[in-house]
DNA sequence: GCCGTTTTCGGCCCGACTGTTTTCAGTCG
């Protein structure tokens, strides 16, 4: 079993638990283990060869061997058994928001309910407010949640979630009853994919407040509502919920919805060793000692401040080693997007590109780049119309043209070359040596087995003529899954032969992935940020692109195409 | 089940809202 399989146990093992009414933290020691391992850089087999599982936050010496276990053979008895002492119909009867364990082990003794079907059923026939807890309300919920699962269960892009989001946050601000207004939440931290979006307002009048939100054009029903909290479904069933707080708590409200979950729980045990309960709301003395100081309206900076932390951006609040280098002063200073000064993974009409080589190099000079690298596909991504030798020569003079004319940007003039299924790049190596760059992808033949994919890739990145390599897993976030390749062992072999991993910036990619950025990048990678772009407007996703690194702890010096136009043609030249 | 500058035992973040109760459990975030 690979990392996300195993996680998928240990989250099962943990509700499995639940359901059989064990203690709550154990049940979330397996939650904290699954997530450690998401979020782990590492290599598993690594991980397990040095013996070095344990060693991360959150995994001790059991779980590191039911891991273990199951990393081996992919089985567990432990697992096994107690999935036998559970009825299957339990994960099922999960998906229905409201319903947990507790509701579900009643509903499944009392009325043997063991499918949606029948739970449906049940609602309809007014069964479930027979039962001491139920009422006829809770069954109106439960058909509600049925008939609308589907939708309900969706995440959305990043990219797509901040459009919804940004003009609802714009027209809080400028209510006259609303003294601030932020997003927070996975959003406002820039993760890849988001759940709902949270609104955080602060104002002397949460009545209007919330009375404004619950009437607005986008609300498609309301889930609840009361003094401080509304909670809604947006028309088209995505999630959102406002919350209501004083002047003197949004700073500390902010700090909390924007979480991460595990950053905070970090954050509160730090501030309980001070005597300090932090909530939503502020803090208050558990103990005799010294109140912080703060103003009276605090920032989050001054709440990290007061716990003797610096400044830690939302985009790396993921318990990550955040809070220990805050302490230590030692948080990177993040990359950000006026930093980026051209982009090197862009389409033309040349290939499946929807602009033109000169509108493209025009968009590129209105975002103000320096640069543009333009990259067409190569002879065998015929979906892509991917350019011939002849076609691609077309495209060298072509730039050639546009460069003699010395306007700004700049043009590189590179190609994405496909990997070729035995790891042979599609070009001949004498095409390849007129371009500016190469950015070796794969597009084919995604099915392979990770030990063939690895080698695959290694071998291009072994290429002498290679730069960098394009979406490095192939992912299209909420529809394809990555292909199976090694990351560590690409990681080490980049490092190794002085190559780049791309930060594939479009929304539906982000990839290399973000959790993997942080520890590469220690060991020496370097990354370009790039956008994939298609057509003009797919130049912004730059800042999506920046997000992913910016969550990967990554700083302007790892990012070569922070580098002005004279330094990057030299790097590019060697 | 994890973890340790009070602890190898005994803690483990904190609060809103709902629906069912008549003071609170369950669920969610």
């Amino acid at each position: 079993m690979d990392k996300h399989e195993i996680a998928n146990v240990l989250e099962e093992i943990a509700f499995l638990l639940e359901m059989k009414n064990a203690n709550p933290f154990r049940v979330r020691a397996y939650r904290n283990a699954a997530r450690a391992l998401l979020n782990t850089e590492k290599d598993l087999n690594d991980l397990i060869q040095e013996k070095a599982l344990s060693n991360i936050e959150g995994i001790g010496e059991d779980l590191a061997g039911k891991i273990t276990k199951l990393a081996k053979t992919g089985k567990l008895a432990f697992y096994e058994n107690l999935k036998k002492s559970v009825p299957k119909s339990a994960f099922e009867l999960r998906e229905v928001h409201g319903l947990g364990a507790k509701k579900i082990q009643v509903l499944q003794k009392k009325l043997k309910i063991h499918s949606l079907k029948q739970l449906e059923k049940a609602c309809k026939e007014g069964k479930l407010e027979k039962i001491a807890g139920f009422g006829k309300k809770t069954e109106q919920n439960i058909l509600n949640a049925l008939s609308k699962k589907e939708i309900y269960s969706q995440r959305k892009l990043w990219w797509e979630a901040n459009q919804l989001a940004k003009p609802i946050v714009a027209a809080l601000k400028k209510l006259s009853f609303v003294l601030d207004a932020e997003v927070a939440g996975s959003l406002r931290r820039c993760l890849e994919t988001v759940g709902d979006l949270d609104f955080l307002v602060s104002s002397k009048e949460p009545k209007k407040v919330m009375k404004w939100f619950t009437e607005q054009e986008f609300v498609g029903s309301i889930t609840s509502q009361g003094e401080t909290k509304a909670s809604i479904r947006m028309k088209g069933g995505f999630q959102a919920d406002l919350r209501v707080v004083l002047e003197k708590e949004f700073g500390f409200a902010l700090l909390y919805f924007t979480g991460s979950k595990e950053h905070n729980v970090k954050l509160r045990e730090r501030a309980l060793k001070k005597g300090w309960s932090v909530s939503e709301y502020g803090i208050t003395l558990t103990k005799k000692g010294a109140p912080p100081r703060l103003p009276s309206s605090p920032t989050e900076e001054d709440i990290y401040k007061a716990m003797g932390l610096s400044y830690i951006p939302p985009e790396i609040r993921e318990d990550q080693g955040e809070i220990q280098a805050a302490e230590k002063k030692k948080l990177p200073h993040l990359i950000e997007v006026k930093d980026i000064r051209g982009t090197f993974h862009n389409h033309t009409t040349a290939s499946d590109g929807k602009n033109t080589l000169s509108e493209m190099v025009d968009a590129a000079g209105d975002m103000g780049w320096e640069y543009i690298g333009i990259s067409d596909h190569s002879k065998s991504s015929f979906q892509a119309n991917g350019l011939t030798v002849e076609r691609l020569e077309k495209s060298i003079l072509d730039v050639q043209k546009i460069n003699n004319l010395k306007k700004k940007p700049y043009v590189f003039i590179g190609t994405e070359c496909d990997i070729l299924p035995n790891g042979k790049l599609d070009y001949p190596d004498s095409i390849l040596k007129e371009l500016d760059f190469v950015i070796a992808s794969v597009h084919s033949a995604l099915s392979q087995d990770e030990k063939n994919m690895t080698a695959r890739i290694i071998k291009a990145i072994e290429h002498p003529l290679t730069t960098m390599i394009g979406h490095l897993t192939g992912r299209i976030l909420l529809q394809r899954d990555p292909y199976k390749v090694n990351i560590s062992k690409i990681i080490d072999a980049c490092i190794a032969n002085g190559k780049i991993i791309e930060i594939n910036g479009h929304p539906q990619r982000l990839d290399m992935d973000w959790r993997f950025w942080h520890g590469a990048s220690e060991r020496g990678l370097l990354t370009c940020i790039n956008t994939d772009a298609h057509h003009v407007e797919d130049l912004v996703f730059v800042e999506t692109g920046v997000n992913v690194a910016r969550k990967g702890w990554l700083e302007k010096k790892h990012v070569i195409n922070t580098m002005t136009l004279a330094q990057i043609k030299k790097f590019l030249k060697k």
